[in-house]
DNA sequence: ATTTACCTCCCCCGCGCGGGGGATATAAAA
DNA sequence: TTTTATATCCCCCGCGCGGGGGAGGTAAAT
């Protein structure tokens, strides 16, 4: 069997394992190559057995998931990478999907559907247990209303803050005195607690006033 | 039938529209209440009809997917949202995702996919297509390789240029001249291609030299 | 009718900072 | 060995900008 998916495991419990072992024994287009109860030891299995894909679990000693999954992207980027981790989100959900893995599974998932993960994530599929994706789509979601409150006319001068243009230039393209919009940067300073331009506009970008590409 | 779940059909195509019935007419428990050709008259029957979920168009007249769902998601934040588009993926995608929506497909899903999706939205999860979920993740990716090569130690500096400190104080924590520090900003800017301070924040942020959050 | 918010404009001061020119030392690369 | 890169340090200049003050005018809220 030419095609057969090979598989290892990275989990630092041995019940663990066991128990995907048992699951994945059940497709016959699955092969578990092996398995390693850490990060360090699962990277060097990774990159001897070069397997199709690893299930490694986030939370292990010696070397985690987070940092293997960025290791094995940099040594053998073709491996696809299938995080696991217990029922609580965590709140790392974020940094882990940016290493650049493909997909992510809680372990009550059922054992039919991290078939279909895993048979999605061979097929170029980017698989994300339906928690997690909420979690990520929270993450996009504009900011929350801002703590502070600037006029629609400071929202404005911000904005140019942010550009290169100096006070004086901006108020060429405003129409007003260089005066008025000191004046207003002086406000905006004021208003947000920030020393000077550089960490206001910062602050800006964070709270989610500016959009930082446009 | 109490629990049927009620949808609203916005697209400027009325051969979608009839598509989409029909599809969804094969199942009991969805019920259409209604039609639209674009996002004003959308969520004007959105904010009357009250159903349970909209599927709405992204690129329609007068009002489009992502306009409305912005609208939609302010006036009744309990309808869910999701988003149809052609077969390409929009450069849009993150922008619409982050504009509150709990699914989004294109028109080349498969009808019982479609089905799936739907009840995955109801039942509180998030529904992406493949190919967006996969767009997604890669825009939260870590940025690729900076244009500008920046030394270790200018790296530092960018780093303290973060911050409110000015230059004579990051010097004073670096423990070295203030002219040094000062000497390293300007070869920043030079690399950098940056007028100022802030720019140059601005910039190093967007290039993923610098985390907006730590 | 008085207050409050907002936008506009002005002056002064002093420091931060950008831009220009250097110099010196070390270590790696050519 | 000579060049190149990096890190350190220095001086000068002038403008940008932060911080302090104040003033006038309109419009909305009270």
């Amino acid at each position: 069997m030419p095609d057969r998916i090979r598989i290892l495991l990275i989990d630092d419990h041995a019940v663990v394992r066991k128990g995907l072992v048992m699951v994945l024994r059940q497709e016959s287009d699955f092969e578990v190559v092996d398995e390693a109860e850490n990060g360090r030891i699962g990277l060097e299995l990774a990159k001897s057995l070069d397997p199709d894909i690893v299930l490694v679990d986030l939370v292990m000693p010696e070397m985690d998931g987070q940092e293997m999954a960025l290791a094995l992207r940099k040594s053998n980027p073709d491996i696809k990478i299938m995080m696991l981790t217990g029922t609580e989100v965590d709140d790392r959900v974020h940094e882990v999907v940016a290493a650049g893995i493909e997909g992510y599974v809680l372990k009550n998932i059922e054992p039919g559907e991290l078939v279909r993960a895993i048979h999605a994530v061979m097929n170029g599929e980017a698989y994300l247990h339906p928690d997690v994706m909420k979690k990520v789509i929270e993450m996009m979601q504009p900011h929350q209303p801002h703590p502070v409150s600037l006029t629609p006319r400071e929202m404005e001068i911000v904005e140019y803050m942010a550009t290169p243009n100096t006070y004086k230039q901006i108020a060429v393209q405003l129409s007003v005195s260089e005066e008025t919009v000191r004046s207003h940067a002086k406000n905006i300073l004021e208003k947000m607690k920030q020393p000077n331009r550089a960490q206001a506009v910062l602050a800006a970008v964070k709270m989610g006033l500016i959009k930082l590409n446009g």
